[in-house]
DNA sequence: AAACCGGGGTC
DNA sequence: GACCCAGGTTT
């Protein structure tokens, strides 16, 4: 399948369009200034589900904060979940800090370069994994990120809504259409193309510099006048089917962060206290109010977001943002 | 394969 | 209010 895709298409004439395009119109991000994996590793999980221009800003804060590897594998969680405020997604801090703690204790804080290794960071997949190996150390290897999934998947696989569980065959297609000695600017212009031009809902064709090669652009473009394109369009795939917000529980494990965040250092709830700030109505003594917040406070602290105290002699357990200093070896 | 995980910006 | 977003893990 892959190789008859490219069959079809002229892929040198894609490479060379593609890279003038971006040296032309790439953006001058921080993150390409630099060959430093953990700055790259930093950029790459705050890239995770969140937009350039909202992790622009933290991006900076945060490597102000914690400049090197071993200041944040040496600072405490807490301070790191509030750094992360407010991109979401908390547990992406928490698996940045155990990333960080792991190569400062089993690596003298270097990263692993090789595609396998960076694998086994928990935390680390499939495309943080490629794009530490390219952008870091500069390897010819290929990844699939959102973007690169539909530019690809659409000029090279003429599949107009490209899903992640084609990820297989796009990434032998991805791994054929590599520019090997550009692999750095091949990546990047895919992802900037991708987030600029070729859009998921209204690709901007006309001012696309493989318009003249891509395999979808017909679809796609019969999808914009009406009637022709409709069995196209119905193929689109819902974005992400998400439960209506306030009221849910993803709702509430932010508002339980939030709220342990803003608590002065070294201090902690008790859960009756953690509910009335959530719901005013809240009653330890009502059964299902008590239930239904050990349950998300349970969940949090599985994942190591707040730290639950049942030490205390009376009142029940407190909770915190965990807060244990953590102990790097050199 | 599908569900889960936040939050803010845009139209 | 719907849509969108440089993923990874769990079930």
């Amino acid at each position: 399948m892959a190789l008859l895709a490219l069959a079809c298409v002229d892929v040198r004439a894609v490479q060379r369009d593609l890279l003038a395009w971006y040296a032309a119109h790439g953006r001058d991000l921080p993150w390409r200034r630099t060959r430093d994996p953990y700055h790259i590793l930093l950029a790459e999980v705050m890239l995770q589900q969140t937009q350039v221009e909202r992790a622009l800003p933290k991006y900076r804060e945060f490597l102000q904060a914690f400049p090197t590897v071993a200041d944040l594998a040496g600072a405490p969680r807490a301070e790191v979940i509030r750094r992360w405020s407010p991109l979401g997604y908390n547990l992406r801090a928490v698996r940045l800090h155990r990333i960080a703690q792991q190569a400062a204790q089993e690596r003298a804080c270097r990263f692993p370069e090789s595609l396998e290794e960076l694998l086994s960071l928990k935390g680390v997949g499939r495309y943080t994994a490629g794009a530490i190996a390219c952008f870091a150390f500069g390897q010819p290897v290929a990844f699939l990120d959102t973007n690169i999934r539909r530019v690809l998947g659409r000029c090279l696989g003429s599949i107009p809504y490209p899903a992640a569980s084609q990820d297989r065959a796009l990434l032998a297609l991805a791994e054929e259409a590599l520019p090997r000695e550009q692999a750095y600017a091949w990546h990047q212009g895919l992802m900037d193309l991708g987030a600029a031009v070729c859009l998921r809902a209204r690709p901007r064709c006309g001012e696309c510099p493989l318009a003249a090669h891509c395999r979808a652009r017909p679809l796609l473009e019969a999808e914009e006048g009406e009637g022709v394109g409709r069995s196209v369009r119905e193929e689109r795939p819902p974005y992400r089917v998400q439960p209506r917000y306030p009221g849910s529980r993803r709702y509430y494990r932010g508002r339980i962060v939030a709220a342990l965040r803003v608590l002065p250092s070294g201090e902690s709830l008790s859960l009756e206290t953690l509910g009335r700030r959530l719901r005013p109505e809240f009653t330890a003594e009502h059964t299902e109010d008590a239930k239904w917040l050990r349950a998300l406070v349970a969940g949090l602290a599985r994942e190591g977001l707040v730290a639950v105290d049942s030490s205390e002699e009376r009142g029940g357990p407190t909770i915190s943002l965990p807060r244990e200093p953590v102990r790097i070896s050199s």
